[in-house]
DNA sequence: AGCTACATGTAACGAGTTACATGATTAT
DNA sequence: ATAATCATGTAACTCGTTACATGTAGCT
């Protein structure tokens, strides 16, 4: 599985403590990849005993130490078998959907109400990752092969988003 | 979690044995929730534990005895409360994004051929729904409020593979 | 003779979540 | 005062995957 290739992949731009690590999976990671806080540690853990990256510690004023995770060339090489394996489509787990089949045990209220929450929080994260592209990517010609690469995935994030918005209206309209 | 919900979902609406359910969360429930065989075994087994579903062995001829399991009046009570609980957007763990972060350390033609597998595999579910759509849901003026429900769950499956095929044309021109 | 479909399960392991635990600094 | 941010971890539990185990019927 891939948490494992997901923080390699992070540590091979650049060095990050465990809690940088959590942050740039819960904002700037979070349209391909989502981990919590512990499962960062502990992967982190394992990483280092089988020696795919190494850790410093690096004391700081006035906050707590922390503990730099760099990739080692053993890491690189790990990162290399798995990038030519073919990647399989996330599996779908969507309990809105599972919601809906079951819709008519509930008022239909509660069922709109659960789209239009829905509506709010993929019409936020739209409007974040849009922010992001205006701000980073605006001129396309100007791009290296690396960052079309990291563009193509904040697209899929948008487009992402813009399908979920769309399906709320659709689901809306139709319900209402 | 919610495979629980999808099964009790699932005999809410008739009975099936533990292989029936797989088949169905293999087919037809593929849009919105997936889960393997022995897993449902296993839920099966917990929920009935709880009352929440009830088993009666159907003996066949030529074929092996099965357990048909159907939801109790505890299950659909279950159901309810669980049905009025906010449903939150599933996590977003994506292998060939991640990959694509890394794309520099491979040559190019590695990403494209995993690109142009994903635009393959995404077309052809496509087609999947949009027969199914064609075939069960021609007329959308004649259908019921359970039906309305049903057909949204599968836009959205239609919605969520034509996004990603968009998204692989666009990733290809890009990188090509 | 070998493959697919039907049918149900156990066991071990890996991945993800939730709760607990600690402690300093900074902002309101 | 108290909440948020920084910083790292352990423990218990649930969920998901993979391997193993068994046996019949029908098709090629």
């Amino acid at each position: 599985m891939a948490l494992t290739h997901a923080i390699l992949v992070t540590l091979g731009d650049e060095s990050y403590s465990g809690y940088d690590l959590w942050k740039k999976f819960s904002q700037t990671s979070r349209y391909y990849w989502q981990a919590s806080q512990q499962q960062i540690y502990r992967e982190l853990g394992k990483l280092e005993k089988e020696g795919a990256i190494a850790s410093e510690v690096v004391p700081q004023e006035g906050r707590p130490d922390k503990k730099l995770y760099r990739i080692t060339d053993q890491g690189v090489e790990k990162l290399k078998t798995w990038l030519l394996e073919p990647a399989e489509p996330m599996a779908v787990r969507e309990e809105l959907l599972v919601k809906l089949i079951a819709a008519n045990l509930v008022p239909k209220s509660v069922i709109l109400q659960q789209i239009q929450s829905r509506l709010q929080i993929h019409s936020k994260q739209l409007l974040v990752y849009k922010t992001k592209e205006q701000e980073k990517f605006s001129d396309l010609a100007q791009l290296s092969y690396k960052q079309k690469c990291h563009y193509l995935t904040l697209r899929c994030g948008i487009r992402y988003e813009s399908s979920w918005i769309a399906w709320c209206e659709e689901a809306i309209a139709m319900l209402s």
